[in-house]
DNA sequence: CCAATAGTGTCTGTGAGACAGTATAAG
DNA sequence: CTTATACTGTCTCACAGACACTATTGG
């Protein structure tokens, strides 16, 4: 039989949340950064690449796998946002990062050992503010790889040591909008359904990079524009035009008067993040 | 003292979910649709508007204030989404519409209850489908007003008998993006976080509208390009110029031989959704 | 000089914005 | 005929894509 309460405080004071099916929660952090590969040629710039930050599991499930930097959430104290600050800086002592919520990953069997709800995010960084690692398990991977045919998408992941192949395949949602499911064809490395969430991610920043100032979260404070414009090129995965190019940042950045010298050919301006036009 | 396992099927045997610290969930839906408001004048044709499904709350907390239709989530037995379709069925009787993951809310105050962490879903359908109402507490609401100044967003939203007016602040959360944190200026009516998720929602929809074809999921499946571009002018609150419109949507749509007639001027063609070009 | 990147000038085609004009129904 | 919407033709301006050209360094 059902109490009747008349105020809410009443009611408050009687409510057992116990009584009802609850469960856990996860927030699992892509932290993904440009990095320079080092070139064999005086002269050539170094190539850049993406990569992104993974964590080797100590423990079960999945011990041995690779995964996300990601922990549970204390639902007394924090909100998944706080988690994943917190997890990201015990993992990496990086704090006033760029975060953005990405999605929310629910599937019934993700995580074997009971329902655990993730909820993902974005992080950004400029590697040179990565000092030290704190986790000796985790490991920055280059995206040597990242390619979409018929709808399957190849990534290679490379920390140096490991090499990581997934395959995923892209199965249109409905066809008035460019919502895909990601199905896992190939993984024998990552945990749970992190291949996934990495894709996502990487598709997030690509189609944020064109509407957003998001890059200057993954720039030094001075930068050049060829530097500038091999971030975008590598997130876009493809050769952008140089004028064209400085016509669409030139409102974004301003030139000061340092000079990047010593290259092997001729220096070039630094530049400044200026903010939004 | 802890146990060493070998196999993760050894682990798992063990593991027991209650001795972490667990949250419950629940799925909020943002039903969004566009309906006609009846003219007085036999010629013009009726002028559309947004509406959102709301249900007043017959219990506590915010017993008699209106929230989006939403239920907590079964962790044994579906995923986020299942229950969000669940929640709908139930209250309004329709099923196969679409359906989008919006966001994850999760302050730890937003549920006077306990900690309740909430995914909200976009939903959109056709008014025509809407036959019968189940839940007799659940009413449509017409945004009437929808308006931003100086970063502070009012909304009314009216259903013939109550009047609901918010106001949100929008607070940049950093210069390089266009993410906003929403701050309730007034809310008299509406329970938890709902008018924060509303604001959002339609946010997310008017965007999408621009580089998907979305829209269609709201439309009959004969429809005036005049009444087609009407739910677009309603959507993005500003009018739009005839050539440009039909030469953005020429690609989508196709002919079909039908006419509308009886309008008291010119008849137009009925066309149909033909797919992404 | 050479190799490599920095940086600019300019043509061209596409496409959105704008406006004006024609067409056709009901009353 | 009037009123309101349906539908089309065409001009202009902004801007992305493309290519060619000059500038400047280290070796």
């Amino acid at each position: 039989m059902e109490k009747e309460y008349k105020t809410e405080e009443e009611f408050l004071k009687d409510y057992d949340p116990s009584e009802f099916d609850q469960l856990s929660m996860t927030a699992d952090i892509l932290l993904i950064s440009v990095s320079d590969e080092e070139s064999n040629n005086y002269r050539k710039t170094s190539k850049k690449m993406m990569s992104i930050l993974l964590v080797k599991r100590d423990d079960f499930p999945y011990k041995g796998k690779w995964c996300l930097p990601g922990g549970f959430l204390n639902p007394k104290t924090e909100t998944l946002e706080e988690c994943a600050k917190r997890v990201l800086k015990n993992e990496t002592n990086l704090s006033n990062i760029y975060l953005e919520q990405l999605y929310t990953y629910d599937a019934l069997d993700r995580d074997p050992r009971t329902r655990v709800v993730s909820t993902s995010y974005i992080a950004l960084v400029d590697k040179n503010r990565l000092t030290e690692m704190i986790n000796p398990n985790t490991s920055w991977f280059d995206v040597v790889l990242l390619e979409e045919k018929n709808n399957i998408v190849d990534i290679t992941l490379d920390n140096g040591k490991d090499t990581i192949h997934l395959a995923i395949k892209k199965e249109l949602r409905e066809k008035t909008t460019d919502r895909y499911k990601f199905i896992e064809v190939k993984n024998d490395a990552l945990a749970f359904d992190h291949a996934l969430v990495i894709l996502a991610g990487l598709e997030r920043l690509k189609n944020k990079l064109n509407y957003t100032d998001i890059v200057f979260n993954m720039m030094p404070e001075y930068f050049t524009l060829g530097e500038l414009q091999q971030v975008y090129e590598v997130i876009l995965n493809k050769k952008l035009l140089d004028p064209a190019f400085r016509r669409i940042i030139a409102s974004k950045v301003e030139k000061t008067n340092k000079m990047k010298t010593g290259e092997g050919h001729r220096p070039s301006a630094l530049f400044k993040y200026k903010g939004k036009k």
